[in-house]
DNA sequence: AACTGGATCGTCT
DNA sequence: GACGATCCAGTTG
């Protein structure tokens, strides 16, 4: 299991190596195959402009949960690093508790249980009462990744500030992403 | 495959 | 009072 210790590292490290981990909550999940990292330095990240009440737990110890609702219907769910950084987890590969997970998202095809922020908390049942959990703790449960995997990065989704910063971490070549990686534009 | 608009509300200006 | 670290259904090509 991870430990919070794990988190207590550059955001960017942590990112990298969280691909493949399994994310569990109450026994439902799966395989981490994409997210995205934010810092206090960077424009497009809830703790640019300092502390508020919704952002408080960036702010705090490494290794806990935070959660906030994003256009008055989904939530999102990301891991704290060090203070002001944080990972936000955008898709999972489904592995277990899936008929739970089929229930919750309106028995979608297993490839778009997980594939976004809100699907996948959805999926899991995360909402606001869990903001600041800690994360090596039940209802969570964190495995390492058992082996090293092909890294892909892109620039993140969904924000315009910040869009040139390729912060966006995927397993390469997956199928459960919330979107393929941008194609390259060629020279011309 | 790509783009459009609507839903819906907490948070911060 | 405006605006999202989103999702879905609908339309168009």
């Amino acid at each position: 299991m991870l430990e919070k210790s794990f988190f207590d590292r550059p955001v960017l490290e942590v990112a990298r190596e969280i691909i493949g981990a399994t994310l569990l909550f109450d026994g439902v999940g799966g395989s981490v195959v994409e997210v995205e990292a934010y810092d206090e330095t960077d424009p497009a990240s809830h703790s640019f402009r300092g502390p508020t009440l919704r952002n408080r737990v960036m702010f705090g110890p490494p290794g806990h949960a935070y959660v906030y609702k994003i256009y008055g219907i989904h939530y999102c769910l990301n891991f704290v690093c060090r203070p002001g950084s944080a990972i936000l987890i955008r898709a999972l590969e489904p592995v277990r508790g899936l008929e739970t997970m089929r229930a919750r998202r309106g028995g979608l095809a297993d490839r778009q249980l997980c594939s976004g922020p809100g699907k996948l908390a959805q999926a899991l049942g995360i909402d606001l009462r869990h903001d600041g959990l800690g994360l090596d703790v039940p209802p969570f449960g964190l495995r390492a990744a058992d082996a090293a995997h092909p890294i892909a990065t892109g620039p993140r989704i969904g924000t315009t500030k910040g869009a040139e910063t390729p912060w966006r971490f995927v397993l390469a070549g997956s199928r459960y992403l919330s979107r393929p990686l941008p194609k390259v534009q060629p020279d011309l």
